[in-house]
DNA sequence: GCCGTTTTCGGCCCGACTGTTTTCAGTCG
């Protein structure tokens, strides 16, 4: 049984009972379902080890419920939900403007339990005329539908944060803003984004509004005030704007930049203080306001060091910044190299020389060349012979650059039973070596845990490339045993990859946390195909510093002699 | 159902917008 099987029957056992119109349930059980979701061992191990009720949020009831799911593969309670309202509640809540209570009237008023009866009573004007609803409604719900499908997917970062950038942009330029700048879950740097919130100042909000409902890219306005509108942008990404005075700029940051769990944590503190916070500021027991131009106001007077974006999401860091510990995370500025890149010599479509301009133009001080090998089945890698033409070259661009150094590496490949497809009388001759799996990827837990630990202890192998093989959207990465992996990394002084193609982002934040914790250390890479991917260090970066990352950490902070006889150590 | 700088009992975030209402409930973030 995965975990998120599990964290999927938590979620929607919320769901029913949020149905059946249950206070506070439906919040224990998402909370629970959110901390089995992020846990990177399998929830099994918990449960056999009795340790079930040490994550947050899961108490007697819902620890015995988990057992039961895990030992039996079922659970009684959440049939018997199921029964009660068997109504396909995931898709009706998934249109938008359907929220529980209304998914219940329908359910009852017409038996309502699929996004198809739904649709076909929206045709048949059955809707209007349920008491309590109308015309109005009935519309909203005939252009959901279509939509809900649609926008079942959510937009990966790298395509969010260009489109919330220029979107910024636009909005500056017309002179209406005083000050715009992106909020939500891109703030916080999530691997994937649901839809753009944008906060600004404007003197004229109206007119400001107007603006930005009325650019030539919007396909449908959804809301439309004054202090805020929803828009959906050709392309299916809803956005939702919000102007905010002035001197409540940083609470309204802070409030929409989330994520929930972490404003409810802040709320509490606030009321335990007998204080108020919402996004107009934090007000005292008379209402008066004591922060809110700012965001570092607010946690300040809460008691609270500034707690970065992309730390908010109450696994722990408003306790840490409480008592003043919270990591220093490792941020752009101390990149220094970049340890993954591709060129002509395999795949990529550029030549070495124009990686090496480009990177030098992006302020960096080194690179790895890391071409795929073709020793055994990858086509279009380096052969030996290439690869030691490759060294020559690189050895004559380095003769030629001050204050820059070309790293000659490959990226091996990992065979199904853990060897490399390259001789180590040649990985020998190399600076780095990346190995990574590029093939069978559906061994056994065991098998892979195993094949990974064969990898990881090749005194070679300096990075474990794209370790868990996700790709966002497309495919799961495979089982291993974490936990067994990384303690294995750390003791032969092999690194693991944060890959920062906004497709892999692997490893992702809660597996990065994990392996902190373990003592590992991590290589961002972009694995560069061309020279604007060089950029993707951006993406690789925040999801490093969602998972805890400090600057030490990283093996590509350290300045190059530091980083080589790292590399020989290991 | 969970949890503890109000608490082992009694709380549990809060405001904007919309549609349907004639004073507010539902949804969303």
């Amino acid at each position: 049984m995965k975990n998120k099987t599990v964290a999927r029957i938590l979620y929607e056992i919320a769901d029913l009972l949020d149905l059946d119109g249950v206070p506070f349930k439906p919040r224990a059980y998402r909370r629970a379902a959110q901390a089995v979701e992020s846990l990177t061992t399998p929830i099994e191990d918990l449960v056999t080890e009795g340790r079930i009720s040490e994550l947050p949020g899961v108490g007697e009831a819902i620890g015995k419920k988990i057992a039961e799911i895990v030992e039996t593969g079922r659970l009684e309670y959440y049939e018997k939900l199921k029964e009660k309202f068997p109504v396909d509640l995931f898709a009706l809540t998934g249109v938008e403007g359907v929220g529980p209570k209304t998914a219940k009237l329908l359910y009852e008023s017409l038996g309502i339990r699929t996004l198809e009866e739904l649709e076909r009573a929206a045709r048949d004007g059955r809707i209007r005329k349920v008491k309590g609803l109308g015309p109005k409604t009935e519309e909203r719900i005939l252009r959901g539908i279509g939509e809900a499908r649609r926008m079942e997917e959510r937009v990966r970062l790298g395509e969010a944060l260009p489109l919330a950038r220029d979107l910024c942009r636009r909005l500056t330029e017309t002179g209406l803003f005083d000050r715009v700048e992106p909020a939500g879950s891109l703030r916080r740097g999530r691997e994937t984004i649901g839809d753009l919130d944008i906060l600004a100042i404007a003197s004229e909000p109206n007119g400001a509004a107007e603006a930005f409902v009325s650019l030539p890219d919007v396909e449908e306005v959804l809301a439309h005030g004054a202090k805020k509108a929803s828009v959906r942008l050709e392309g299916g990404m809803q956005v939702d704007l919000r102007i905010v005075p002035e001197g409540s700029f940083g609470a309204a940051l802070q409030y929409f930049t989330g994520s929930k769990a972490h404003n409810i944590a802040l709320r509490k503190r606030a009321i335990g203080r007998g204080w108020k916070l919402n996004e107009y500021g934090l007000f005292d027991e008379k209402g008066n306001p004591i922060a809110g131009k700012a965001e570092e106001g607010i946690y300040s007077k809460l008691a609270l060091s500034f707690i970065p974006p992309e730390l908010r999401e109450d696994r722990g860091e408003i306790e840490q910044a409480a008592e003043g510990s919270l990591p220093s995370l490792v941020s752009l500025p101390e990149i220094r190299g970049d340890l993954h890149i591709h060129t002509t010599w395999s795949d990529g479509k550029a030549s070495l020389e124009e990686m090496v301009e480009a990177a030098r133009e992006r302020g960096l001080s080194y690179i790895a060349i890391t071409d795929h090998a073709r020793f055994s089945e990858m086509i279009g890698g380096v052969s030996p012979d290439e690869l030691s033409r490759q060294l020559d070259e690189i050895a004559a661009v380095n003769e030629k650059l001050a204050g820059f150094r070309v790293l000659a590496g490959v990226e091996a490949n990992i065979l199904r039973d853990g060897s490399l497809d390259v001789p180590d009388r040649i990985l020998k001759e190399l600076d780095i070596v990346i190995a990574a799996i590029h093939s069978h990827f559906h061994l056994s837990r065991d098998e892979m845990t195993k094949r990974l630990i064969r990898a990881i202890e090749n005194p070679n192998v300096d990075v474990i490339a794209h370790p868990t093989g996700r790709k966002i959207g497309e495919r799961p990465g495979y089982e291993a045993d974490w936990d067994e992996v990384f303690h294995r990394g750390v003791k032969a002084r092999t690194a693991l990859e944060v890959n920062a193609n906004p497709i892999r982002l692997d490893l992702n934040a809660d597996l990065i946390r994990r392996a902190i914790d373990i003592g590992a250390t991590l290589a961002i890479g972009t694995d560069a195909h061309t020279i604007e991917h060089l950029g993707f260090m951006e993406y690789g970066l925040l999801t490093a510093r969602r998972g805890w990352a400090e600057g030490k950490d990283v093996l590509n902070t350290r300045p190059v002699d530091d980083l080589l006889a790292w590399l020989k150590s290991g």
